[in-house]
DNA sequence: CGCACACTTGAACCCCCTCAACCCAAGTGG
DNA sequence: CCACTTGGGTTGAGGGGGTTCAAGTGTGCG
C-alpha cells in the first residue's frame, strides 16, 4: 500500500462555470434553477486530480464535499493490517461525502485522472438551507445508494465468486449503457486488485473467473482493462443466481 | 422458508397519539414542532405485527413507510434459490422504506411483537414537502444508515467469521447502551440463522465461534438469546481485525 | 411424557485463499 | 539495441476456513 500525497491542484473558483457545465444534469446540481446556477458557481471550486490521489480520508474532518464531474474515482475503508473493501466506484455525476458525521466514513481515490467539484461544508449547508430541491435531490441520491448497498451485501454475504464477477460486469455494462447507447463493451478503469477488493475476493480469484467466462465463450478480454459481454442473458441468470 | 401471511393489525387513526407517543424524540419526528404534532398524527397509523408476520416484501410497489415505535424488525434480501441477506435489524425509533424508487428494495418481517407508525407515500410526501425540518432528518437518518452498510460491506467483504461475530456482539453493546445505562447484558430478538444471515455465514459457524468465546472466558450464554460480554476490549480488538 | 424446534457438536468436504512461478508489456539505462 | 527491471496479470499446487451433512443435546410446551 503506497502512501498518497494530498496534493489537489485548485484550477479555479467556477465563477460562471457551472453554467456550462455538462455533467450538471445528471448531478445533483441539477436541482439548482438556471437562475440561482451563480450561488452554486460560487459556492464550489474546481480540482484536478492525477490517478492515484487520494482526496478523502477515512477518520478525517468532513470539511468537503465532492461532485465527480470526470474520471472515476473508489471509496473503500481499511482494516488495520491492510485488508481493503471498496464501497462502490463513483463516476460522473456522483456525489461524494454524503455523512452526517463530521468525520469521513470511508477514503477515495482517483482511479484515473479526475476531475472534482468542491463544496465547502459551511457553503453546502448554507445551499441546502435556500434550495430545499437540492436537499430532496441529496435525500434521493442517498436513498439509491443505499439500495445500491444493499444488493453489494447480498453480494458479499451470500453469492459464490462467479456469480459477484457476473454481477460486476452487469454493473458496468449498465453504468455504460446510461450515458452511451447500449454497448457490451466495457471499460475497466480499476485493475484486479480493485475489483477483487470491491467483490470481497482475491486477485487470483477474480482472474481465474475472468478467464474461466472468457473459455466458455460468454466474454472475450481484447485487452486488460477491457471486456466484451458475448453472452448477456447468461450472465444475468449466474448474477441472480440462477446457474 | 415459510410463507409469511399478510394480515397486519390496523389499531387506529393516530389522532393525538404522537403527542404522548415515548418514541418521537429518537426518531425522525422529532423533527416536527409540538405545534404541528395534529398534522402528524392525522398522516400516520399505528399496527401491530405478531413474531414472524412480514409487512414489506421486496419488489413491491412501496406505497407506505414506517417507523419502528416497539419491537424488532429484520431487513433482508433474498436469492431466488433461497439463500438470504439480511441487510440490517430495525429496532425502536427506526425510520423503514427509504426508497427513491417506487417498490421496495428488501423485505421486513416482525422479529417479535413490533409496533409501527404506518405513513402513506402521498401523506409522507405532504409532510416532506411541508416541514423541510423532517427532510434534513430523513437525509441524516439516511447518511447514518449509509455509513452502517459500507461498515457491513467492510464485515461481510473481508472479515473472518470470528472478527464478524466480535463486530455483531459490539453492535449489539453499544444499541442497548444508547437506550439503557451502559450493559454488558444482551438480549438477542433474533435467532442463530438471522444472525448468520446477518454476518454473511451459517448457522453452525455463528453457534462454533460463540461457544468459542465462552470457552475462553470472553463471553457468557445464559440462554440461547442472552448474552453477558465479559471482555469487551478483546472483542473490540478483535472486530477490529487487530487479534 | 413426548414431540418439536432451536441450538450444538462432530466429521468430511470444497471453494476460495495462499504462496509461488510464470508471462508479458512497458519502461530504462548502458 | 538489448539486457534488465518493474508492475500488472495469469496460472498452478497445496492448504485452510467455513460449509455441508449428520447426529446429538437440550428445552419449552402440548
Amino acid at each position: 500500500m503506497q502512501v498518497q500525497q494530498f496534493r489537489p491542484v485548485v484550477i479555479a473558483a467556477n465563477a460562471g462555470a457551472c453554467g456550462v457545465c455538462n455533467v450538471r444534469r445528471q448531478s445533483v446540481c441539477s436541482a439548482i434553477e438556471d437562475a440561482d446556477l451563480a450561488r452554486l458557481a460560487e459556492a464550489s471550486t474546481t480540482r484536478l486530480l492525477a490517478k492515484g490521489q487520494s482526496f478523502i480520508e477515512e477518520g478525517a474532518p468532513s470539511t468537503d464535499f465532492f461532485n465527480v464531474t470526470a474520471g472515476t474515482v473508489k471509496l473503500y475503508k481499511l482494516l488495520p493490517d491492510g485488508r481493503q473493501q471498496i464501497t462502490g466506484f463513483a463516476q460522473t455525476g456522483h456525489f461524494l461525502g454524503l455523512a452526517v458525521s463530521h468525520t469521513y466514513a470511508f477514503s477515495a481515490e482517483a482511479l484515473e485522472p479526475v476531475q472534482l467539484c468542491r463544496f465547502s461544508r459551511p457553503k453546502l449547508r448554507a445551499m441546502l438551507d435556500d434550495f430545499p430541491a437540492l436537499e430532496k435531490r441529496l435525500l434521493e441520491t442517498a436513498c439509491s445508494e443505499l439500495a445500491a448497498a444493499q444488493d453489494q451485501m447480498l453480494l458479499l454475504g451470500r453469492k459464490t465468486a462467479k456469480e459477484r464477477v457476473a454481477s460486476f460486469l452487469l454493473s458496468r455494462v449498465k453504468d455504460r449503457s446510461q450515458c452511451c447507447q447500449f454497448n457490451n463493451r466495457i471499460h475497466l478503469p480499476m485493475n484486479r486488485l480493485d475489483i477483487a477488493d470491491y467483490l470481497g475476493l482475491t486477485i487470483e480469484t477474480v482472474s481465474r473467473t475472468l478467464t474461466m467466462f472468457k473459455r466458455a465463450r460468454r466474454i472475450e478480454i481484447p485487452s486488460g482493462s477491457e471486456i466484451i459481454v458475448l453472452d448477456y442473458a447468461w450472465l444475468q441468470q449466474l448474477a441472480a443466481g440462477l446457474y
